[in-house]
RNA sequence: GGAGAGGUGGCCGAGUGGUUUAAGGCGGACGCCUCGAAAGCGUCUUCACCCUUAAUCGGGUGACGGGGGUUCGAAUCCCUCCCUCUCCGCCA
């Protein structure tokens, strides 16, 4: 969410950003309305500080033994205007909340301007497509010959694009899992936390997830509960309501968790295998800085992300997202997108993104540097670090041996307890 | 799911319709004192919004878990929802 007086102050820049990332609400009404707002809310001050002021005085008058009626007739007037003004204001301050709530964030200024996925900028690229002596098998392939993923029980659990993970393919994905922690919590320094799997409509609404992509989340409409669709949503949202202190930051957080996301209407022949899916396990990088190192911190982030890759050898590129592409409540983001060598794609693992206050402002996320200091807010980010299926793809591609054979790369085998995912 | 007890500022805690304009304490900030410090003494202490202002200052309104109601007037009475604790039930 953006200051309300950041809007009334910049209404051409606030309108700017709203098109370059293709979004739609109508700014100049968000300005009419804090107008409104802010007459009812002066006329209503005056009336009720009258109010006020005339019950003191039947207070006082009944203390005396004097008459009182012709008064609380007055101020029974004064009463009914005040409630006129009150359901109005109320009205008016919900529609302007509901407004802001879908303004997006503005794109930092070193963001390209950009249309579409083509104006994306490769910052870098990291190791060289592999080449193979044989006609390597895509994933689906693969996965399915080596009995370590099943779409088709998966599919018959619960749906298409859940897939169910087999034998060594499910050992893949805890040994992916417990060596991302462990290097992000031992190396990195960042701290552990196992967030619940579902969240309530504020914490939705602070991280950005709502209103916006409602229909994109699973629901439990009996309570009221989302599914996370990443944990980046509790995990940013664990310091909701508190005032941390400078000493405090920066803070840094890793969360492995299920993600749960409904991907309507995004189904098409791109989607197939392990590529989209309903479903999937992540290690997700959150962190809390002071507003003037965020950017700094961010880099350390996408690093840190790529580290990831680094060790597991996978060829991958640094993506700058342009304006029309970054999300609804980034300010700047990078992709980290790994080769996967049969599927011939740049697959998306991670997002790195720098939310500025943002998401501090929705959550009410606050700072206060010295006792005297004013409230601020602190800066969000959170990166990826990274995302399983799509990491599992270019991993048994990349790896994959004439023989059918998977080989793992060396910092994984103490987490698989093997060098090798044997030929069937 | 049932019964009961609770929810007051950064923290503890008083407050059952009108000097509560939220007592008192802790913590914190500043000053005096001191060579310096501690102790002591004094002053101060939240957030949001509105008006005014170039800005500060100043004035005002609201906030006692959330929302609604009664009343001239609500932290206080009523309704409703949420959360915490205790007991019971069910259960991995």
């Amino acid at each position: 969410m953006l200051d309300l007086k950041f809007i009334t102050a910049n209404p051409e820049l606030v309108k700017r950003s709203v098109v370059l990332k293709n979004e739609s609400v109508d700014v100049d009404k968000i300005l009419s309305l804090d107008n409104e707002r802010r007459q009812l809310k002066t006329r209503i001050d005056s009336l009720r500080a009258e109010r006020k002021k005339l019950s003191r005085q039947i207070g006082e008058l009944i203390k005396q033994g004097k008459e009182t009626e012709s008064l609380k007739q007055n101020v029974k007037e004064v009463g009914s205007q005040l409630a006129e003004d009150e359901e109005k204001l109320r009205a008016v301050e919900y529609e302007l909340k509901e407004l802001l709530l879908r303004v997006p964030n503005i794109p930092h200024k070193s963001v390209p301007v950009g249309k579409s996925e083509d104006d994306n900028v490769v910052v870098r690229t990291w190791g060289e497509k592999p080449h193979f002596s044989f006609k390597p098998k895509d994933h689906i392939a693969l996965g399915e010959g080596l009995g370590i993923i099943d779409f088709k029980r998966g599919a018959k659990l619960a749906g298409t694009h859940f897939p169910v993970f087999l034998a060594a393919g499910a050992h893949l994905q805890r040994a992916l899992v417990n060596f991302m922690l462990d290097l992000h919590i031992k190396k990195h320094h960042y701290i552990e936390v196992a967030p619940p799997y579902l969240a309530n409509r504020r914490t939705m609404t602070g991280t950005g997830q709502l209103p916006k992509l409602e229909d994109d989340m699973y629901l439990c409409e009996r309570d009221d509960y989302f599914l996370i669709p990443t944990a980046e949503v509790p995990v940013t949202n664990l310091h909701q309501d508190e005032i941390l202190t400078a000493a405090q930051l920066p803070l840094y957080y890793v969360a492995y968790t299920a993600c749960f996301r409904r991907e309507a209407g995004s189904y098409g022949k791109e989607t197939r295998g392990l590529i989209r899916v309903h479903q999937f396990d992540k290690v997700e990088l959150v962190k809390f800085t002071l507003p003037e190192d965020s950017y700094e911190e961010m880099e350390k982030l996408l690093n840190d992300a790529e580290e990831v890759l680094q060790l597991l050898g996978l060829h991958y590129r640094v993506v700058e997202l342009c304006t029309a592409e970054l999300s609804f409540a980034a300010a700047k983001c990078y992709d980290l997108e790994v080769w996967a060598p049969a599927t011939q794609r740049w697959l998306e693992v991670s997002s790195c993104s720098n939310f500025e206050d943002f998401q501090a402002r929705r959550s009410n996320i606050r700072l206060r540097r010295s006792a005297e200091a004013k409230l601020e807010f602190p800066h969000t980010l959170n990166a990826s670090g990274i995302a399983l299926p799509r990491t599992i793809i270019a991993l048994i591609e990349t790896y994959q041996q004439p023989d059918g054979s998977i080989t793992i790369p060396e910092p994984l085998r103490p987490y698989m307890e093997a060098d090798s995912i044997p030929a069937p």
